[in-house]
DNA sequence: CATATATAAGACTAATTTAGTCTTATTAAG
DNA sequence: CTTAATAAGACTAAATTAGTCTTATATATG
């Protein structure tokens, strides 16, 4: 509960790499995948939606692979969430929906206060938080 | 991803339910079942839970029900989230944890800054906070 | 040109978590 | 004694998340 998806954290883990490694011309997802034990099959995925959305940019062939295509301070986790998971928000009608306590709920309005709390935090760290801050393991 | 379970939204629908009807004797799960349409079964496991710890206290037999027994400005959503679904953290690592990740992931500590954010946010938000508040719906 | 190494796309399956049900026992008011 | 409550826990169903597999296409390089 309340937890990021995995597909968030593999995408940050290869976004950061991208970016510590802007002067290489590209960053394969093989490669990626290598040094930090993602399943290629998923990490895949998730790079090809980033790239269809162009956060990152595809070169393709051998020697292919990915180039970050934004300006990290520029790119926010909610928009990262947005692109990879939907529309975010802490309970079902954040969004749109069909919840059967809608009519009668006493708490909607006060959570979703929690729920813009909770947006607002995410909105305020960008890929540049994430990428410059030093990091235990590999530190790559 | 990042939604806040039933569990927690149900029990904070009837701990408001409570704190608002704190003159009335006791709260039957059965009532709140009814008023807000939450499963009873569900309801009652809950309600369970928070009588074990002791957030509320349960009168037994016919007329029974529960009463609110913890000031609602003390008990924080962080609390009420422990309780009913254990520790409480964005990703696996903030807890224990097996990911297969951890020795080489490049974005522990930058997302345990996430993590500490939100759980701050979760931190100052009481049960006061979700009770006093003017809701839609029933505004019970 | 052939081959090896990439991305692209998407169906499919497995695992895990969340939500909800059902059953049986106990307690106390009337 | 009957009725309306809580207590406890096994069980099932639904939904979400994670991961796999397959086939096609692009391109560098020998
Ligand atoms: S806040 Fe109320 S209406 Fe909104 S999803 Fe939760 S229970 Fe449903
Ligand atoms: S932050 Fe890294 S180590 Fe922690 S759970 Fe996520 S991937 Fe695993």
């Amino acid at each position: 509960m309340l937890k990021l998806t995995r597909k968030v954290e593999y995408a940050l883990i290869a976004l950061r790499y991208m970016d510590r490694n802007k002067d290489r011309r590209c960053a394969s997802a093989k490669e990626i995948s290598d040094l930090y034990h993602i399943p290629l099959s998923l990490l895949s995925k998730i790079l090809q939606t980033l790239s269809k959305v162009e956060i990152i940019q595809a070169v393709q062939g051998a020697h292919g692979g990915y180039i970050l295509n934004i300006n990290p301070e520029d790119f926010s986790m909610t928009e990262l969430i947005n692109i990879l998971e939907g529309p975010l928000g802490i309970m079902d009608c954040s969004i749109d929906s069909e919840c059967s306590q809608l009519d009668t709920c006493n708490i909607k309005s006060p959570i979703t206060k929690v729920n813009n709390a909770i947006i607002n935090v995410l909105n305020n760290i960008t890929l540049a938080d994430i990428s410059e801050q030093q990091s235990t393991g590999l530190k790559i």
